[in-house]
DNA sequence: TCACTTTCCAAACGATCGTTCGAATGCCCG
DNA sequence: CGGGCATTCGAACGATCGTTTGGAAAGTGA
């Protein structure tokens, strides 16, 4: 038996009495998810990874379906948070209007801090980014139906351009949007294969700039 | 008995004596794929619905990977001649150094004109989409290492703007293809649903405006 | 201790998938 | 007409998948 193997970064345990199954399939699902691919991971794969038996998945969850949706709702629930605490601080900092870059950064950060090597969040970033394109069809009914936690930035975005009609603001969210999703393994792998490798060697911070400066003349412009 | 493997590597279906069944099969496979993605569309999908026997997809294409390969090689190969002629078009036109505007515009327009719902592309452009995230490992190989349509629009941009270090033109080649690559069915529903719909009614030359100000601008600051 | 619930387990089920095979058919050319 | 191919066809194969099942094991409360 082996209940886990790494320390079940987080995904908390919440009301339940004895979850160690549970989180070894949570933990073993998102990691081999994130780096195979949702439909090319099996639930027999998920079992055997976490040590658990075949059932398991079924048992406590309902289908793989429901532990893919479960997953991607844990994981973008606590990414709204982070982005919603980094706006929140920007909007107090400013008395209730912070100019566009510290909104745009409240939105381009916590995806990028992530999705750094070094971050524990980093397998779930990635799963993220895969479901978001290979999800059921309920996780892609979440993405198209929820626009909830993009509200903030929104009126945000239209209280820091007053002058910008509304319309306006939602695309150039959208383009920026755009922008963010982007940040996958093989488009990085493209872009370096491009440049020859000179962009290889930039780090998050020195991304983070760029980008905020991109989408920041786009919106300013 | 495996007869063929790849007949004719880059010619198009006209040019084959009897390419009925191979066409069907194409035409079938693409719209199918376009609409329900690459893994919940089967070769007896296919086959039905291109009124041939199940055996054919094998036997004329090697694989339903290979298919998919080779509709996906056709397509953005058209797509890359589009967006080719745009550049050289703007190149004759500015005597080889033509402005950062008009070199996005060759990258966006293509894909936007695919687009739209009156366009016979628009499905290829769909499939495109979803071949690119959905895809083999070769496909995923051929995005990942086949840069040399972008090498042209990398230089280009480099010309138009020469105070910039190549790495930061790469770079934000690289934000404007997340853009361009970002117009999917699912984030405009997104986009329309986080607007109340005020985004709907704008038409393909309005929303190519929209991102050419947004990417010029990134560009330009 | 005992009754009861929750969790785990091995095994199998039913369905679907991509692929293959051998024979039948159509087709071109001598 | 008839041999040589290329293509089509129906049928099946082998593998994998998500899910289910019935009973064993573990935990719980009195």
């Amino acid at each position: 038996m082996r209940p886990l193997q790494d320390p079940a970064p987080d995904l908390p345990p919440e009301t339940e009495r004895d979850a160690a199954t549970k989180a070894a399939v949570l933990a073993a699902a998102e990691r081999l998810f994130a780096m195979r691919g949702l439909r090319c991971v099996s639930v027999r794969d998920i079992t055997a990874e976490a040590g658990v038996n075949l059932a398991s998945v079924n048992y406590h969850f309902g289908s793989k379906d429901a532990l893919v949706f479960e997953i991607f709702r844990r994981r973008t629930a606590e990414l709204s948070r982070d982005r919603a605490r980094m706006l929140h601080e920007a909007i107090s900092r400013h008395d209730g209007k912070p100019p566009v870059r510290e909104i745009l950064a409240a939105l381009m950060e916590p995806p990028l801090r992530w999705s750094n090597p070094a971050n524990v969040r980093r397998i779930a970033m990635q799963f993220i980014i895969r479901a978001r394109s290979e999800g059921s069809d309920a996780v892609r009914e979440i993405i198209r139906t929820d626009v909830s936690h993009l509200r903030p930035f929104a009126e945000a975005l239209m209280t820091a351009l007053p002058h910008l009609p509304p319309e306006e603001v939602y695309w150039r969210l959208h383009f920026t949007l755009g922008m963010i999703h982007n940040n996958r393994f093989a488009e990085f792998d493209r872009l370096h294969a491009l440049s020859d490798g000179i962009t290889r060697d930039s780090d998050v911070d020195a991304l983070l700039k760029r980008m905020l400066d991109f989408a920041e003349a786009g919106f300013l412009h």
